[in-house]
Parts: structure tokens; sequence; C-alpha cells
DNA sequence: CTGAAAGCGCTTACAG
DNA sequence: CTGAAAGCGCTTACAG
């Protein structure tokens, strides 16, 4: 496949390879290009097929129209359907974007990001890992273009584009309150990422609002890395407890499937034995033995917002004085399973 | 940001671009570079933070570490497992991914296609949408090495992976008609992949050489562009058959997941009102109202195998002259919807 | 209206 | 052992 360049076409033609750029890219009008000429030159074009090479322009515009994406797992429902929304914005505005998937290990982002600055991508939006905090400052002090998305770090002035959690929390809970149920387990993971720790604070002052005198005697916080059986088990435990859970809510859909499998195969009826709220609204959910009530994230508006924001910071050629924080609003669906 | 190149570390050591790229190359000892000058050169890049531009590199050498993934839908479970095990495999290999959502879109496939190779992928991995043929012709005729993944198409000789679909249909009609399940339905999408195709023939042999006279009665075909209503609608039509169907194979896991809700929403007991089995083995199905009966793809093994069929095939110097077919097979994992 | 020249950041013969 | 030069395929001042 002997690929066709600019050059071919400009001998050719007898003209300079500096009228074929021109004409290409449309500036004909621009250099006043005699218009026969240009025509000429786009059918040559056509005629061999010629694939403009978009990593030359990019290496001498500087500009590569690539974006990359650091999630924790693509294969996540959660990051898959965010990707895809990003995936579908970014072509829209003419980018293409590699994606990485750090399985929330900072070493590995770290390597995922300097692969892709040194791939000249225009700009990153990242979900970023527990102990990743030196590799976005580093971002933010060298002005490059990123968006924090699903998280981001207090003490670093980012952009980012995160929903209300400790609202939808605190909302899901009182939910809870108000339909009657009276000991309400919250099983989450013991991370440092503020999304967690706003879900679970959020769990915490419905409860500490409430008559329940509970405290944080059902809150659960497994391990950073936990299994199918680590699940179970702190289901077991707080079914134990003195007077056992009737009500369950999981803080991701990871946690809320692992959760529901155990729960299928203890077995426990759902909402007979315990009511479940998850976090997170995969397809499972709704064809779920008994179909749970969920926080959903407005995944589509994540991922377009993070994308403009992002191409936004691009175009601009100064650096952004102020960075955009945006907070979005989750929705309760209430299903069978409270 | 100032990006250090080579030619800063050259400038500061007094020393040659050439050395430089030969030292930072590992490639001292080959060219016998003066040790100590060697780690001059290391110390300084160390010290600047000299990150390599992989696109300057990839215009120079004419490989860009890059590959091109085209499939369906990146958020769609089947796919964003396969896309996650092709990226981890890449990276392990020392490639990015670019992968594109087509919709099964063979127009928007095309552009992506153009995209890819503007961007000078070294390789593509595509599970092509019906109408993309010429697509695929047009990459074999070019010797530009690819790997068609979940598909094929029969005229087109081509490296592909794929997985057994004529006898994991046809074995797992085959039980359904042991366990004694006499109105056996199939429901899939009326499309000429050969994927879809070869299913639907496993199981009309299945119930052709089996005591069944249903012949294909009970096989229902899906309109290319369908919904949740429409698998409904079908599902229903099923039902009203003089003498229902007491059994149902769903064709993707993207239909099984749409059928379920409907089935939930009926409301059908499974498996006492029908027994259910489906192709594709998303998290859902454990975790369903009734655990459904999955022919299981593995998804790891084709990500693996599809990257390392393309690695091998970018490789290679000269064309290759013989294309690889890989058809794995399939598990199937009885739960207790049937 | 059009072309010659420089340069983006690399690598790779080639020469000495 | 090391450097000068060319070139990958583009774009962009600059000159005329």
């Amino acid at each position: 496949m002997k690929k066709v360049s600019i050059n071919d076409i400009a001998a050719r033609l007898g003209v300079s390879p500096t009228l074929v750029s021109l004409a290409l890219n449309g500036k004909g009008k621009e250099y006043r290009i005699r218009d026969e000429i240009c025509k000429k030159v786009l059918d040559m074009a056509a005629e061999l097929n010629y694939q403009p090479n978009t990593i030359a322009k990019g290496l001498r515009t500087g500009k590569t129209q690539t974006l990359g994406v650091i999630v924790a797992d693509i294969a996540n429902p959660f990051f898959g359907r965010l990707c895809r929304e990003i995936e579908t914005e970014a072509e829209l505005m003419g980018y293409k974007v590699i994606f990485c998937s750090s399985d929330e290990d900072a070493t590995r982002s770290k390597r995922q990001l300097e692969m892709l600055l040194q791939s000249q991508v225009d700009g990153l939006i990242i979900s970023p890992p527990v102990g990743s905090n030196e590799q976005i400052q580093f971002l933010a002090d060298a002005g490059f273009p990123y968006v924090l998305i699903d998280r981001y770090f207090p003490d670093i002035d980012s952009n980012f584009i995160i929903v209300d959690n400790f609202e939808a929390s605190f909302n899901a809970t009182n939910f809870l309150i108000s339909k009657g149920y009276k000991r309400i387990g919250f099983l989450t993971i013991n991370e440092d990422l503020v999304t967690m720790h706003n879900r679970t604070e959020g769990y915490l002052t419905a409860i500490n609002n409430s008559d329940l005198k509970i405290g944080d005697t059902l809150l659960t916080k497994l391990p950073f890395s936990h299994d199918g059986k680590d699940v179970r088990q702190a289901i077991m435990d707080l079914l134990q407890r003195e007077g056992k859970i009737d009500a369950l809510i999981f803080s991701s859909s990871k946690i809320g499937l692992m959760g529901l499998e155990a729960i299928a195969d203890i077995p426990l009826k759902v909402p007979q034995d315990i009511a479940i709220v998850s976090f997170d609204d995969p397809d499972s959910f709704k064809i779920c033995f008994t179909p749970i009530s969920a926080i959903a994230q407005p995944l589509s508006e994540m991922g377009k917002r993070s994308v403009q924001l992002l191409v936004q910071q691009i175009k601009k050629r100064k650096k952004t004085e102020t960075t955009e924080k945006v907070v979005l609003k989750t929705e309760f669906i209430v299903r069978k399973s409270c």
C-alpha cells in the first residue's frame, strides 16, 4: 500500500506542495488561488484516493485532534457507558480518543498518563485513582488541558464533572427511613476517594438526623481489594448483628452486583427479607430477581460536558484562570426492591 | 509547558542529536558509544524530564504503536469486555488503542476506518457491520494488517477470530430438547451477519434432527433496528401461537436483556412458564430473577488472540500468504432458567 | 496568485 | 566512537 502524499499530487499537477496543502484545506479563497487550480487539486486528490497523514499534520501544528481518557475499567458498565458518551461527543467535535483502564491503580495510571502525553494528546479526561494526586498536580502546574470526572482532589484546583453524591446518598437514605426501615446498612469501600466519602457522609447525616439510633454501627467498609466473597461475608456480618439489617445501600454498582449475587445465593428475598438500593443503574438492575431501586448518574450529560469543557480549554490559547466545577444531579429510580 | 526535545539534551551536553537518539534508544553498545557519554545523556534526559515525542517517531519510522478497533458499541457488555481484553493485551505488547463504536452502521464504520487509517494505526481489529464488505475488501487488497472479530465475510479471505456459533446453538437447543421442552422458540435479528446466520442454523438443525415437528415456525427474526417494544411484541406473538412456546433462546445478550425485561413485565415466571437460554453472559444473567443459562464466549481469549494475531502480522515484513482463521469454543453455563 | 524554504522531533544511512 | 545530512508529510510565514 503506497501512500500518496501532498507531494505526489503536486508533482502530478506541476504545482507546489504549498498550493496543494492550501487547496486541500479549503484555504483557496483566503489565498486567492484560482478556482480552476483548486478544483484540479481536489480532483487529483480524489483520483489518487489521497488520505492526509494526520500525524504529520499533528507534528507540524502541535495538535493531534486526539483526547486521552483514563478510567478505572472500560468493561465496568458505569465507565463503559461513560466512555461511549465521551467517544460520541468527541467524534462530533472532531476528536478521536485513546481509552485506558487504570484498574484504580495509581502506578498504572501514571504509566498511561505518560504514554498519552508522549502521544501528544490535546487533552485528558481522567477519573483519578487514589494516590494519583501528584499526577494531577503535575498537569495542573503544567497548565495542560484536563478534566476530572466522577471524582476530584479537594486540594487541587481542577476542572471537574461530578454528581452530588452527598445529596444522592442523603435522599436515598431518607427515602428508606420514610418507608419505615429501621436498620439500614451501608456497604462501601475503604477508599479515600471523595466520591465514596461523600456517599458515606450523606448516609450518616441522614441516619443521625433521624430517630434511628444506629449511628455508624451498620456502616461497613470493604478493603480496597475485595471480591465476591468479601462482599458476601460483609453482608452475613450485617445480618448477624443483634437486630439484623432490614435494608441495605450499596455505594456502587460494582459492589451492588456482587452483593446481589450473594443475596440470591444466601438466599434472601428482596424486599421481604431485605430492601435494597444501589448507586448506579446498570441494565442488570432492571431484570434482577426484584428490580433494584437505583441512584442513576446522568452518564450522557457527564460524558458530553466533560468533552465540551475539555475542548473549550484546548481551544483557549491562554491558560484558563478560573476552573469550572460541574456538579450534576442524580436521579433516584424507585423499583420494587424497597 | 515547554517540551524538551532530543536537541535540547544535545545542546546542553554539547553532543549531536544523533548521539542522544542512539543513547536513549539503548543502541549505545551497538554503536560503541562511550558508556560515560551514554550515562550523561540518560542523566540529562531524566533531569529535564524528557518525554519522547512518539508521533514524531511514528512519522519517521512509519510505525505508531497504535491499534485501531471498531466494534458495534463499547457500552454493550459483550463488546465492552472484549475491548478491555484487547486493551490489556495491546498494552502488554506495547500498543495503545483507539476504540470506535460503529453502532452496526456501515457508513459510520467507513468514516471511522478512514480516520484510523489517516491516524496511521499499525493495524486494525474490526467487528464489521452488515454492508461493510467493500471496506474489508479494501484492507485485504491493500495488504493492510487487520483481524476480524466476532464475524467475518465468507467471500473475503481474512484473518479472523470467532466462536463456533453453529455448534453452540445446536448444543443449547439439544439441551432444551433433552430436558423435555417441546416448543422451543428462537429470537434473533434479520441480519446477514454470518454469526447470526450460524446461530439460527444450529437451532434449526437441532430442531429438524429431533422428533419435534415445529420446523421454523417458532423462529422469529426481528427487524434490523428494534427496541424493547419490538422484542416484547415478538415474545407475545410466540406465546399466542397455538401451543405456545415453553422455552426461548435469545441469539444475543442485547436481545436477551430486552427480552428478560419484557418477560418480567408481562409477567412470566422462569422457568415455570418459560425456560430461557441466551447467547453471551453479561453480569446481569447471574443476578436475574431466575439466573439465566448462558452461552458464554471466551472473551479473554478472543481479545488476546486477536491482538496477538494482529501484531504478528504487523511485525512480519512480507505480506502474509496464508490467513489464520480461529474458531473458539463457547461454554454452556446451565443456571436455573431451564 | 504561486512557490521556495524552514521546521515540527525524531531516526537512519553514511562518512570519517 | 561521533556528527552532518537527509527525510518522514505536513503547514506556515515570507517573498515576489
